[in-house]
Order: structure tokens, then sequence, then C-alpha cells
DNA sequence: TTGTACGCGTTATCAT
DNA sequence: ATGATAACGCGTACAA
């Protein structure tokens, strides 16, 4: 009996229509606020539709016009706060110009990437937004939409492409002001802690990293580059191994927050002191890096803006503003943030 | 010219009949593996919806249906991580039955709560999952659903009804066991900060709180209840008010762990010791509360989980395997973490 | 300014 | 086991 279907039948157009003595057509003009429908007939409509609690369906609607006014979002993952950031940002943009957001989450697996492409292919979303997963390699389950012409958007861990813009900062510049910034708080010995180098915003944080590192006349060596998943466990597990060097670094750059405290953290139980032992820079201005005494160095960027922009490019597409062959590549700032952590004068 | 539309034409139930030389109603009943289409019928039109890329409509099916596939989700805000897991824990559940999830953030505010409500509901909603804000205080913004008799479910944030189902901890229970802690580390003068008194959840762990002075003959005192909207940069303001009471606290059970951060760091500026000055507790588990230095004592309790009950609920009641009509309250557990902000004992 | 009539893609009913 | 057809609700080209 009580199963999940309404009880009150929904008005459609026609019992308006009907109501009122006129034809469907004229009531669905009126309700488009068309130009050519007579004031008083508009006004006519809209009472009675608001009397009897019209509501528009949005499915009779797209089947007709073969668009469904959603857009894909896939994510790394949902729980940070950076992604919170751009998702929020996004949202609030592309809900102003009348879109949903149907959204998922690849953790990290190309494999449920491609899953999540193929779903929302199905779903027939309008348009799509990506950040990729740590393995992924190539963009081989995107074609479906580049084919179909549906507008791509990649933001921060983006890869390069003719069919889709990407969104990011310049991840190079960040990571070698991070290690520059280490490098004038005197550190001779600088780790790197990162993730694995598919990625663009690791090889450039790496990149970055190198550079600095070879103007100061340091030598790079690959076993200062630390390759994990970047979670603050990792990063507390790293410490253990750090503290096995024959000789301690004197700073560390990490490629994100949450792994740099870990570290921290790690390597505080056991007495290290940071920073007149080891100085520390993160990445991503998590709120965490706050919290954490001393407070982390990073690198501070806006989720929220980048979610903004994205929604924008995004809609403008959909709208044919922004033709779907001009792709781009936008560079976002970022800035360093300075923070106890890696002040090794004052400490 | 290059607009957002797609170039290559979708394909349709038709155009396999067509290309088959059978019905389209063969075709629908075959993809649907209806038991009375023969198997070498079936295998034809599988690999031959396979080979053009048949995809099916969802649009035209839910208008036939009648139904969206779609669940609602209204949530205070996205950016905590209790609410994120939550969030993870539906959407698992949920996606394993051909739903979809449309979220959306009231921003502790009952007028966008309102016209989330309302958003959902145009867009037909199968069902609605909600956690209330700060300042709901009456549940008319969704008597369309409860008229409509589509299924709702309040988890965490809940408020008493006959119309849904309601999922929750036992925060009456957990107040008491925190405040109870924070006595049998030999507090004297515990202070509670909460957010205001419109929701069950901050009811009820005011009420705990009472109730664990009462029996210990700790006497309760309004002015020892503060009330916030328990963000972190709250709980630091709060902790200048604090230093100006003629008398320390030397316990304080907050409502959150970020707002009971923000208390400490506030208070650990100014030299007080934590917790041998002010012990803390906090509630939720918040993994920031493990990073704070001393770490913070809380009250733990599964987002995920709550996520995945409420899910499944939803889909039963979607499945009609369980009666709309049926509504409960399901109370979840919840535990006592302890740690060393509040141990008075061995600092 | 308004009405007629058809199509969007699917599925359920009734027939064969 | 399969086919013909109506219906879901809306928007629009074409008529009037």
């Amino acid at each position: 009996m009580a199963n999940g279907n309404g009880n009150e039948k929904e008005i459609t157009i026609y019992d308006i229509a009907k109501r009122l003595k006129i034809s469907p057509a004229t009531v669905s003009r009126a309700l488009q606020d068309h130009p050519r429908i007579s004031a008083k007939t508009k006004k006519k409509i809209f009472d009675l539709a608001d009397e009897v609690g019209y509501r528009r369906n949005h499915f009779a609607g797209n089947l007709r016009a073969q668009k469904t006014q959603t857009i894909g979002v896939i994510v790394p993952r949902l729980n940070s706060h950076f992604m919170s950031s751009v998702i929020a940002g996004i949202e609030l943009t592309v809900n102003e110009h009348g879109y949903s957001l149907l959204i998922s989450q690849s953790s990290e697996s190309v494999l449920k990437e491609a899953d999540s492409a193929e779903a929302m292919f199905n779903s027939r979303v309008d348009g799509l937004m990506a950040s990729l997963a740590y393995d992924t390699s190539t963009l081989d389950h995107f074609d479906k939409f580049f084919r179909k012409k549906t507008p791509v958007i990649f933001f921060d861990r983006v890869m390069p492409n003719k069919n889709a813009t990407s969104i990011l900062i310049d991840n190079y510049r960040a990571a070698y002001d991070a290690t520059k910034h280490l490098i004038e708080q005197g550190c001779k010995k600088i780790l790197h802690i990162t993730a694995p180098q598919m990625q663009n915003v690791y090889r450039d944080r790496l990149a970055g990293y190198k550079s600095a590192l070879e103007e100061a006349k340091l030598k790079f060596r690959e076993d200062h580059v630390i390759i994990t998943n970047l979670s603050q466990e990792a990063g507390y597990e790293q410490a253990a191994r750090i503290l096995k060097m024959k000789s301690l670094p004197d700073g560390i750059f990490v490629a994100n927050d949450s792994c740099a405290i870990g570290c921290m953290m790690g390597l505080m139980e056991k007495g290290i002191r940071i920073p007149e032992q080891v100085a520390f820079v993160g990445f991503n201005n998590d709120p965490v890096s706050t919290v954490i005494d001393p407070k982390l160095t990073t690198i501070a960027y806006s989720g929220f803006e980048m979610g903004e922009v994205a929604g924008r490019l995004l809609v403008n597409h959909l709208n044919g503003t922004l033709p779907i062959n001009n792709t781009t590549t936008i560079v976002l700032r970022s800035d360093l943030i300075v923070r106890q952590s890696s002040m090794k004068n004052q400490g």
C-alpha cells in the first residue's frame, strides 16, 4: 500500500489549460515568460499555477530539450578542506545558472575514476569537471566526452591535452619558493616528501624543488625524495624512516599539509625540535596547519576561487559564450605563508 | 557553431529495432532482461546495443515511471569531517541501489534550508535526508514532502515528529559521560560551550552535562554555559572571555572539537596549561583532535555508519520494503575517547 | 496573440 | 515470444 509514491496528483500544464479553457501551448509559453503572450493571460496563468501548486517537470523538459542541466564533478576525495572548498565554489557558481551537481570520488584510483566518468556519461551530464587520481596516466576514459563535444574542465590535477581547459596553479614556482625559503633559513639537507610522479602537480613541485636546490648549489639527491600517498599516517610512518638516516635532514618540503603534520608529529614524539633541528614547509594551507604547534609554513591557494573559475568557464561553454574547442590553461595565484615551523632564526 | 551540444546522434531503442527489424517493445524488454524474450533475440539485441554504443535515456524512463532515482541531501555544512563521512556513507549505500545524490548545504540557516527543500521538491527527488540548521525550529518547510508521502529521514540534528524516521546518537548519555569524566579528573568548575538550544543535539548535551553535575552535587550555573556558533574562531574568542573570569574554570566540555581546539589554542597562547589548569573534552572525534597538543578527549561516533544506516533505510522505504508511515527513531552508539587534554592525573 | 499537433525515448497494456 | 500503441509532460514549428 504505502510505498514511496505520492498520493496527490501532479498538476501539469494540461490541467491549467483545461481549467482556463486555453491551450497547453499558451500555458507553456506564459510560464516561460514568452513575449508574445498578453499580460493578462500570463497573470491568469501564473495565478492559477501558484494556486494549484504547479511545478515544472524537469524530466519532460530535459527529454524535450536533450539537456540535463546537470554537471558532473569527479574528485580524488571529498573529505579534504581544499576539495570541499572547490566544490563549494563550483556549486555556488553553477547553481546561479540553473545547473545541479552530480558529485563522485575516485578515491585516488584511475579505475574508479573511469567508472565514475562512465556513469556520468550515461547520466548525460551537460558538462564535466575532474581532478585526476594519483595513478591516472591517460585521459582515454574521457574520450567519450571529447568525441561528443561535451565540455570538460580539469582542475588542479590536470594533464596536457587539446580537448579540455585546465585550471591550476604554478606548482613549479610554488615549490621553488617553498624550497628557497628553507634554504634561506639555512637548511642544507632538504628532503622532499611527495606523491607518485604521475600527476603534474607532483612533478612540477619536484622540479621546483630541484631548481631551488641547484640555484643554491645544493646537490640534488634521489634518495632525498620520498614517495608516499601523502596521508597523515604516511607522514607519521616516514618520520620513523627519517630518524633512521645516518644524518638527519634540517629541512623538509612536503607536498601537502596533512602529510607534513603527520611527519612533524612523528618527529616531535621522538624529541626532535621543530624548526630548530628540522624545518618544515607544507602545501595547501589546510586549517590544521594552524592547529599544529609549531604552526606550519605552507603554500596557500584558494580552492573556492578555483571552483568559481571552473564553474564560470563551464557555464560559458554551455551557454555557447565560449566555443567548446577554445581550450586553454588558466593559472591561478598561490602564496607562501610563513609560520613558525620553518623559522630557524627566531624559533 | 560549436556549442555544448554533441554531434554524434544518440542511439535509441528505435534505431536498434529498425536495424534488427523487430519492434522497439522487444528491444526494451530485452534490455531489461525480461523473461519472455528468447535468448537469441536478447543476444542479438545486446550485441548491437554494445556495438552502436546505446545508452538508456534516464529522462525518458523517469518521465514514464514518474520517478527520478534521485535522493536529496541537505546538511548544515559540507566541510566538516563528520558530514563528509556521513555523505560518503550515504553515497555508497544508495549508489548500490541505483540512486544518485543531490546535495546542498543550508549554511546553518533555516531560510536556506527551506530554499533547498523547495528546490529538491521541485526536482522531484524520490526521497530526502536532512540534518537541521542551528535555527530550525519547525519542520513546516518539509510539509510538502510529508503530504506527498515522499519519504524523509532526519539524521544527527533531528526533531521529534510523526512523519519521518530520525537517526541519531544518545547525546544526553554522551554528554553525561564526558562531564562525568571531567569530574572524575577532579574538576569542580566545569563550563559548557555549545550552540543555540534549538537543536536536540545541543539541548540533550546540555541536559547530560547538568545531570552529571547534579549527580556529583556540583551546582549548575547558567553563566557556566556559553552559547556560540561552535566554530574554531568562536572558541578562540571565548578563550579571551574565559580569561577575564574572576576564577578560571578547571574543566570545559565543548559541544564540538573544532571549537574546543580554538578555545584551547586561545588559552595556551596566554600561558594556561592544559590539562593541569583547565581540562578539555570535545565532541565528534574530528581528525584535528589528535593534531592538537595535548590531544583532545572527545566523543566518537561514526558519520559513515550514520550515512549507511540512513541510506539503507531510505532505500527500503523506496523499495516498498519498509512502509512509509512506519517511522521510528534509531539510536547509534557513541564512545568517549580519553586523551591527554583531560587527564589531570598524569598530565 | 493563441491553438494544433508532433516529437523527445521509454515502458506497460493489450493484442497476436 | 513478439508487435502495435498509448502515455508520461513539455516545448515548438506551423497554422490561424
